[in-house]
RNA sequence: GCGUCGGUGGUAGAGUGGUCAAUUACAACAGACUGUAAAUCUGUCGCCUCCGGGCUACGAAGGUUCAAAUCCUUCCCGGCGCA
């Protein structure tokens, strides 16, 4: 076993493929991959305690952001109560998003209803370019964003009072050394899925400078170089060329993993991926950012991705809408999984109403057993707050038994 | 019985001669959401439509006016006050 706090141990592969099932090693204990990270982004997953997540999710790893923590309460405080772990009362292995995807949201992003995926493949429109030494909320505003990027980082304007803060690969590491999560992930720019190829590209190379000073600051604090691991963020938006060529440039940093972020396109996501994992190394965990539809899953897991976190299980779930199994079955192209059809029902929709079947009859979670979608129908319409939360479980679950069951099968195949 | 205030779309409640099919909120009906600015946001919400517009509407019936939810008359209904 490796001496770095975080280290990867492949199970199984699958055969003529880049997808694995695996172990990812961490201080506060392993995760199963393929496995789906539940996000609690304010070291909170919204409506639930973290024990709904032991006792009725099973999730074996979360997520929080920097920026959320750093903004508020403050990493500090996160650090004097004990770390993220023992903050938030979280038992499983954590993991720390660097703030990079802030960069997109409160960015390119910011008040115009784009999201990652672009929505066919015209590139409509130039992001704004980074501006130099030019700081100020009034900046901000009149560009519709709360962020500027430049060489060094990006600044940026708080969502919340309006303050400015700094955000550098170096101060995005300190922050997170003092949260504490098993796995920190190196400051990147994600980009917008409107962003031409030129900046597609200049945005890439700088996530890449970033990158390697994430790596020197890390190895710069002992104390946090024993606990927590570090991973580098894969960039290049849609282009397959730039994919794989940032893929080949972080490998060759000292990373004890890879994010794939970015924009893609539904269409080739699978294609981004592919080409990308087949630079990475082997031997080392590949977490795609931030995507985590079932069907994306299944794809992300035989391009070789080991684990996915999203915010749509609590997300939709949140405003009445769950995963649900249509009753058929589904099969890989090469045969490799069959797995369930789901598909995404609005329990608040009259239909609902008076229908009291379980959620999901196809589901052996709890919730989706004891729960009638016209109960959670009804606490919708109540406005009843038990509705988001019952919701938020039956999605975390949907989710994370649909990933373990794509392990049991990479197992079950090769026995 | 007299006086007075009021009766507006599913509800509450604006509007008090033309720009009113009628502000707004809620409810209702749909939709969106993929490293969470998100218990959020968007659309529809009198009837019909060839999406240009047409029709019926603001307690009821009459009336004034080029024009009425808005002014006048009577009636019906409700609150309050006085008998």
């Amino acid at each position: 076993m490796s001496t770095k706090p975080v280290s990867f141990t492949v199970v199984q592969k699958i055969p003529k493929s880049l997808g694995r099932a695996g172990v990812i090693h961490t201080p506060h204990g392993d995760i199963e991959t393929p496995a789906f990270v539940v996000v609690g982004t304010k070291a909170s997953v919204k409506s639930l305690m973290p024990e709904d997540l032991r006792q009725y999710v099973g999730n074996q790893v979360t997520l929080a952001n920097t920026y959320h923590l750093f903004l508020q309460p403050g990493h500090e405080v996160v650090k004097a109560g004990g770390g993220l772990n023992a903050f938030a009362h979280w038992e499983t292995p954590t993991m720390t998003d660097s703030g990079g995807f802030q960069v997109f949201s409160l960015g390119a992003a910011f008040g115009k209803g784009v999201t990652k995926f672009a929505k066919g493949d015209v590139e409509t429109e130039l992001p704004a370019r980074a501006e130099l030494n030019v700081y100020s909320e009034k900046h901000a505003a009149d560009h519709g964003k709360l962020c500027q990027i430049d060489e060094d980082g990006v600044t940026f304007t708080s969502h919340i009072d309006g303050s400015l803060h700094r955000f550098t690969a170096e101060r995005s590491i300190e922050i997170q050394h003092a949260i504490g999560a098993d796995i920190i992930i190196a400051f990147d720019e994600c980009t917008s899925p409107t962003a031409d190829r030129a900046y597609q590209e200049e945005a890439m190379h700088r996530t890449h400078r970033w990158a390697k000073r994430s790596v020197l600051a890390h190895k710069q604090n002992y104390e946090a170089l024993k606990k927590q691991g570090l991973f580098g963020v894969v960039q290049g938006g849609r282009h397959l060329d730039l994919r794989a060529e940032s893929a080949r440039i972080l490998a060759s940093m000292d990373f004890d993993g890879f994010g794939i972020g970015g924009s893609f396109s539904k269409e080739d996501l699978g294609d981004s991926l592919r080409v990308v994992n087949e630079v990475l190394p082997d031997d080392k965990p590949r977490h795609l950012l931030g995507i985590g539809e079932p069907e994306d899953i299944v794809e992300g897991i035989l391009q070789g991705c080991d684990t996915f976190d999203c915010v749509q299980p609590t997300r939709i779930g949140r405003t009445g809408t769950i995963y649900v199994h249509t009753g058929a079955m589904k099969t890989t192209p090469c045969g490799t999984f069959t797995y369930p059809e789901t598909k995404k029902i609005s329990v608040r929709n009259e239909q609902y109403k008076t229908d009291h079947s379980p959620l999901d009859p196809l589901s052996d979670g709890y919730v989706a057993q004891k729960y009638t979608k016209a109960y959670l129908a009804h606490l919708f319409r109540a406005g009843e707050i038990l509705g988001p939360h019952l919701a938020s479980i039956h999605n975390l679950y949907f989710i994370t038994n649909f990933t373990k069951n794509l392990r049991k099968q990479i197992l079950e195949k090769s026995a």
